[in-house]
DNA sequence: ACCATTCTTATTGTATACAAAATCAACCCG
DNA sequence: CGGGTTGATTTTGTATACAATAAGAATGGT
């Protein structure tokens, strides 16, 4: 049985990734206590959590919401993220090994199935893609990096509503990975460092040009 | 009347920092509520923040204790924070407005009164430092970089009980922060960037000199 | 109609009691 | 002795009741 305060975390985590939380839109704890199925102690952890992801907010008045970011701020979240990343992909360039390596590899094998068939499986290279960056992540060794890049990889995807894949982009990302992979097994810092930057930034104009444009209120 | 989880936030902070603890010492959050004088309830918020600031340590079974970082760790840990900070002074240098130049301009100047001293006093040294590289964090404009600077600014104080600042270390932050307000008068990015960069790095290297070395076991 | 003020209600904050889980020690059996 | 098992104890997790505070509604004066 998982712990109610890790039940919680999930259940008010996909009810904003996935579910039908709007962005800017009020919480009470009460009500986060209900979508989770556990009391408000628990869901106060849970919230904590998910505070530090920046998923929720809390004003002034300690009142929680839904975050709600502005287009510039998306921006930064990018510009912060492919910094980070690309520091992490630098490191693990020098600490990788072989197993590592395999690793890496099988990952972006299973990312190239995903996005092979016809219709591409969306969940599937979303899941792929993420435990790709998790184990770059982890071969980076280092404690704060890991704990700083949640608060930066899930943010945009509350604003994704209309976001949609282009089969180009799918590809380009398998092609990313297998450079990637490439610039670690040759234990080429600033190669590595250099095909993150570019990974991300991608991602972040394809997903500019898909996001819903904002509106002025 | 301040929130008893602020209350507890704070004790356990100054404990840990400047009080008895010593790195990797077991705590409980009974012994927690104990030194902060509440109850477990606040207690657990304020462990929560801590946590994020990586100065307290959850272990796989949930039991926490005080951080406890290798030289490698504290390396690390600096190169993130120069990141950081150079991307946040690059930032401020496009947003500043003259106010804000001017609060900078005051805050230094608090700075230099107090290394000025003989002797100098250290504990206002360190707080006009503090607040100086805060001004220029809001200056930023970023939440997500305000959100994570935190868990990369106090780290090294852990370890900091042999610290001690020449006077030439001391002259050198006024320097540093003199020039920082001229390439952000000068609206100048790249400048405020790279004395960003060297201001804290030279930080690290002082730092690291005169801690303490590690003990192996 | 508008602003300020009081009263009401909604929401968060805290303490406490109890449940669940993990650690440690004593013990038994091989 | 050593390894594992039970039982006692410590520590964390959860629910609930109540307190404190903030937001919203109603009221009254101008």
């Amino acid at each position: 049985m998982m712990p109610a305060s890790e039940t919680a975390y999930q259940k008010i985590r996909a009810f904003i990734l996935q579910g039908d939380a709007v962005p800017g839109m009020q919480l009470t704890e009460e009500k986060l206590a209900e979508i989770s199925g556990v009391s408000r102690t628990p869901v106060r952890d849970a919230v904590r959590r998910l505070e530090n992801e920046m998923l929720v907010i809390r004003s002034a008045s300690k009142r929680l919401s839904v975050a709600d970011w502005s287009a510039g701020e998306v921006d930064e979240m990018f510009t912060l993220r492919a910094m980070l990343e690309a520091h992490a992909a630098a490191r693990a360039a020098q600490r990788i090994d072989s197993k590592a390596l395999g690793a890496l590899r099988a990952q972006n094998d299973k990312l190239k199935i995903a996005i092979g068939k016809s219709p591409p499986d969306i969940a599937a290279f979303l899941q792929a893609n993420r435990q790709f960056h998790e184990l770059i992540l982890k071969c980076a060794q280092s404690p704060r990096l890991s704990k700083i890049m949640p608060a930066l990889v899930e943010q945009p995807v509350v604003r994704r509503t209309a976001h949609q894949y282009s089969q180009t982009q799918l590809n380009q990302s398998a092609v990313d990975h297998d450079e990637l992979i490439a610039a670690f097994a040759a234990k080429d810092v600033a190669w590595a460092r250099s095909v993150m930057t570019s990974h991300i930034r991608r991602a972040f104009h394809s997903f500019s040009e898909s996001a819903v444009p904002e509106t002025e209120n």
